[in-house]
DNA sequence: AACGAAGTGTTGATTTTTCAGCATCTCTGG
DNA sequence: CCAGAGATGCTGAAAAATCAACACTTCGTT
């Protein structure tokens, strides 16, 4: 059905840019990057970008801003299916306990109570 | 400190395929990559991995052995830690609550017992 | 020991990616 | 209105990645 092009190395570096802002101008994703081409360059890889299909832009005044073309929540269910399987070897347990561990602060009180929530309905569902 | 050469397209490819079988063999890596060149174009791309120090090899009989340079528990921690940013906002709970969407099964009383005690654990911690 | 199968080292061509320059267009303020 | 700051579209050169070919080595088998 859908398979996009493969991203190279600087794609990627600016697709994740853009997940995580949710949408930038060409400018922004230029100040994010790691050791960053120049504007020109940026742009063009944009382009490129929304040609393959991996991007959607949408004219603001004089400017573009570029959001990802696949919607949050499957791009971020894709992520975690991915890492999930390549790192962790599709144990959920496993890959729990490394989100708390990169918490070395803890969790609030309020997330302890709604991780719990999710945990019991999850255990329910699985039966 | 560290800052290893990032990854091309295939390079990434072959990481992830080691990754997740802890270690392969050229040809094992060949066979589990997507559309795959030749076996002297997997081999090419190893020896650019082992150079950059993304992989180590180990000599088995008259083959070579690859496996990540980094400890699994470190690459582990890392990839999670940049998905979490890129896709969750570092929101851990919402990595959680997909974590548990991509297992429609649910879970095992075991995982809910072990899960649930993880979240105490961190949750005192935590204060 | 010698043959074949499987693996390795190396090299260079092809393809893709990366990048910057330049002409053009668009908004904004005086 | 119009000047200039900020963007854009386009193009082609430079650099990197991708790939395959070929000669040589290692291991197991007979």
């Amino acid at each position: 059905m859908n398979a996009l092009p493969k991203l190279s190395r600087r794609e990627r570096e600016v697709m994740d840019i853009v997940h995580e802002r949710g949408n930038a101008t060409a400018a922004q994703i230029q100040g994010n990057m790691d050791d960053p081409p120049t504007y020109s360059a940026v742009r063009s890889t944009l382009r490129i970008l929304v040609e393959k299909g991996h991007l959607v832009r949408e004219r603001d005044g004089a400017r573009y801003v570029y959001s990802p073309a696949m919607p949050a929540r499957r791009a971020r269910r894709s992520a975690m299916r991915h890492v999930l399987r390549t790192f962790f070897g599709g144990s959920v347990e496993g890959a729990v306990a490394t989100l708390f561990e990169l918490r070395r602060d803890g969790l609030t009180p309020e997330e302890h109570a709604r991780i719990t929530e999710m945990i019991e309905r999850a255990a329910k569902e699985g039966r």
